[in-house]
DNA sequence: AATAATTACGATGCACGTAAGAATG
DNA sequence: CATTCTTACGTGCATCGTAATTATT
């Protein structure tokens, strides 16, 4: 009982005659008649009864061929399903993201991605949010991680991390009770270790977009880990993401700011040219995620 | 690509195994694998992602695995379908009625039964009203074409004819403009020939259900064709079935009554015992017609 | 080592086509 | 006599199973 034979019996009840059929499935009459005489002896049933002139679907014929009709349908379906997904069958995604993104963000959705697009090269380039940028404009990439994404540019939210204040554990201000905050204003007077993390959002442009400036920069260092070791020495308090907090906190007080703040990471295409039919993939598995 | 195979594939997705499917559709692994791999070559498309622990569906694979399920719901329902059909497939039927019934709804009803049910066999016999009750009780027949069913009795209507007046051409009653009609009343004070068809509902019975009696039977006849002859020849006027009017009817002035009257052939089973699943199916397309 | 998938290969069987036969109008 | 379906028979392809291979944990 072939796949064929299920259009078989349709074009039988349709053409009302076994030899049109045939020729309408492209099959010889003799085997249309064996696959039907086939279908019945399997069914137990007769589907069709034969007149010299017309052979025409029995009571429960008719019933089995509108089910069968339904089981076309849903094959059709399936073909066109498949058609319709070729062009992201195969492809290359370029992505550049800045590092802790691809660690946090990117990896495990990449993985995901992976596994439900197998023919879908994606590679990841790990750059500073500026050079993103660049390459974006370029079109050297198909995607780029953008921090705070401008509204009027269409960008699909990757995810967001808080701004938090690391103290010394000694600090006047980390004396607070446990679920204490700190404002930016407090922090920004303090003596300061800058950590940019080799982004170009960090406290100072933070600060700078609510108009307020670093007093007392002690020291300006582009590894988040650095600033946590200066901050332990007391060299001062500092402002991080919390995705860059370290797993060991001694001496080191975190405390989330009074009014928090965010930075939030999203997927951008091209501003040029629209996404690759891969690329659109990705970004609407992202979107529905 | 078997039908099978889209219930491998279905079991895939279920038990995120090859393996696991290919037992519980009963294949081994190795035909499973390369009935997996046929399919996805005849698509020309990845479905599932292989990695070592476990084979997961690829975004496509989830699509087509949906409809997949579809097509196997459908081929369920015909299953489904066919084996609650069995009691409809073989069986006989004894059916009883009179005489012009038989030809004139029967014959023509039975026709496109038998085609749609090939497999029950429909005998009948033609005999007269009261023997068709008879049998009935009896329960020597399945089914009998009664006339003017008894509304407690649950009968399916096989259709009505409508009383009409036959008159000599030249009787003065028949002298009337072309659509008139004629009363029973009037009738039933003519010489009359009293035709019954063999059928205990005739013209006497007719008048009897109204308080009327026939002034002046010259003669009674079995065969309605006999009335026929006799009306032409003046002995007197009759009421007949429209079924049983003659196509030539020359010499003759058939008319409407004026308060139209009807006969109605229904088919009812054996008052003592429910009908056969065949019996069944009859009744219920002839109440679908 | 254990689990899972693929590959190789031989065998079975099913469905097809050619061709002849039967039935009906 | 033409049309349609069925039957007979031989062939070829598809699919299956056994068993060996690869790959991953």
């Amino acid at each position: 009982m072939n796949l064929m034979h299920w259009r078989l019996l349709v074009a039988v009840a349709d053409h009302g005659s076994i030899t049109a059929a045939a020729g309408h499935v492209g099959m010889t009459q003799s085997a249309a008649s064996q696959a039907m005489a086939g279908m019945e002896a399997t069914l137990g049933a007769q589907l069709f009864t034969r007149e010299p002139r017309k052979t025409l679907p029995t009571a429960l014929g008719l019933s089995v061929i509108e089910q069968a009709r339904v089981m076309l349908g849903a094959l059709q379906a399936i073909r066109s399903t498949v058609d319709e997904a070729r062009p992201m069958l195969r492809g290359t995604i370029r992505i550049a993201s800045f590092p802790m993104v691809l660690a946090t963000f990117l990896t495990p959705f990449l993985q995901r991605f992976r596994q439900l697009y197998p023919g879908i090269d994606v590679t990841t380039l790990d750059v500073t949010d500026n050079e993103v940028l660049t390459l974006l404009e370029a079109d050297l990439i198909d995607l780029g991680v953008v921090l705070n994404p401008k509204p009027e540019r269409q960008a699909t939210i990757l995810g967001r991390d808080c701004w938090m204040a690391v103290l010394p554990t000694n600090h006047p201000l980390a004396q607070r009770p446990a679920d204490a905050s700190v404002s930016l204003e407090e922090l920004f007077e303090q003596a300061f270790v800058l950590a940019t993390g080799g982004c170009s959002a960090n406290a100072r442009s933070l600060g700078a977009a609510v108009g307020l400036t670093l007093r007392d920069i002690r020291v300006e260092v582009r590894e988040w880990s650095s600033a946590f070791s200066l901050v332990r020495e007391g060299v001062g308090v500092t402002l991080v993401p919390e995705m860059a907090l370290p797993v060991e906190r001694q001496g080191l007080r975190v405390m989330p700011l009074t009014a928090p703040r965010y930075r939030e990471f999203a997927l951008v295409g091209s501003p040029n040219r629209p996404p690759s039919a891969a690329a659109a993939a990705l970004l609407k598995m992202l979107a529905e995620r």
